[in-house]
DNA sequence: CTCGTTGCAAACCTTTTGCAAGGAG
DNA sequence: CTCCTTGCAAAAGGTTTGCAACGAG
């Protein structure tokens, strides 16, 4: 099964029990999010988008993804441009991001020592963790490796 | 010496180095700055700074946090709210953030064993660290402690 | 048929900048 | 005096929303 089946096995009855619909526009969407994999913006999406269904507009990608934020299948994340990027989520997987200022390209990882040490420390502070977020910068040395390829 | 004291000492030859002037308004707004500690917001400043000299501009206070960040005494964060936070920066010193999303409480923290892993990780990728951002975003339990008290 | 969805354009909101007047050195 | 700085207002730049037409079920 594929990631994009998998996706929509989890997007139909959470649609269906909202009593939302699941259009052509929303298909088109949904399929580019999760074929193209990556980290892309809304404008990203558009542009994948619109080969896929020509017409679609910019409203119609921005509250699709927001209906797949609340859905639980992406995530949203602000790498420090001024433009918010979304990820494919599934359930309780969660990692991190390194990512290269310069070429753009992100690494994801998970450390179990570092949220164990993230849990406890909340602890300490009398505070429920709900998410976290971590996130390395860096450039890419001696040079760029993957030019804009890794979103 | 004073948080404030210390922080003139080292933004007067920075500015002294650049051709610049330290006015009345840039005076006013480092004070409140590093009078007040916390992470405040540009709208919070202009509040703080027009107490101390009335009819200070926004624009003003943009461009002095601007220039405190260049001279490496301010340090920018955006912590989910649509807005940019600014906290007093000193030299190597780094620490992450635990952040209750109800009552804005912000408890710092660091570990040793964190910044090592991230050094690891990011040699195995060929990447230099550059800065890194670890938030965790919780509730405080079993209610806010401290509601708006430690931006 | 009903009512959720779409595309467009406009509204929003914070950040950033242009500019003429003001003021530090 | 020079030229950096200021405050105002407007421009940017991305995100959100109102609305009339459209179309899925």
């Amino acid at each position: 099964m594929t990631d994009l089946q998998a996706a929509m096995a989890r997007l139909e009855p959470f649609v269906a029990s909202r009593g939302l619909r699941l259009t052509a526009q929303r298909r088109a969407i949904v399929e580019v999010f999760f074929r193209g994999g990556k980290h892309p913006s809304l404008l990203e999406l558009l542009d994948a988008a619109s080969e896929v269904k020509p017409g679609v507009g910019y409203a119609t990608v921005y509250r699709t993804m927001r209906l797949l934020v609340e859905a639980g299948l992406a995530a949203e994340h602000k790498f420090g441009e001024n433009q918010t990027r979304y990820e494919p989520c599934w359930e309780d997987a969660h990692h991190d991001h390194l990512i290269c200022v310069r070429c753009g390209r992100i690494v994801e990882f998970e450390d179990e020592a570092i949220e164990a040490f993230q849990t406890d420390l909340a602890r300490r502070h009398g505070i429920k963790i709900l998410r976290h977020k971590h996130e390395i910068y860096g450039e890419c040395v001696p040079t760029c490796i993957a030019l804009d390829s890794q979103r």
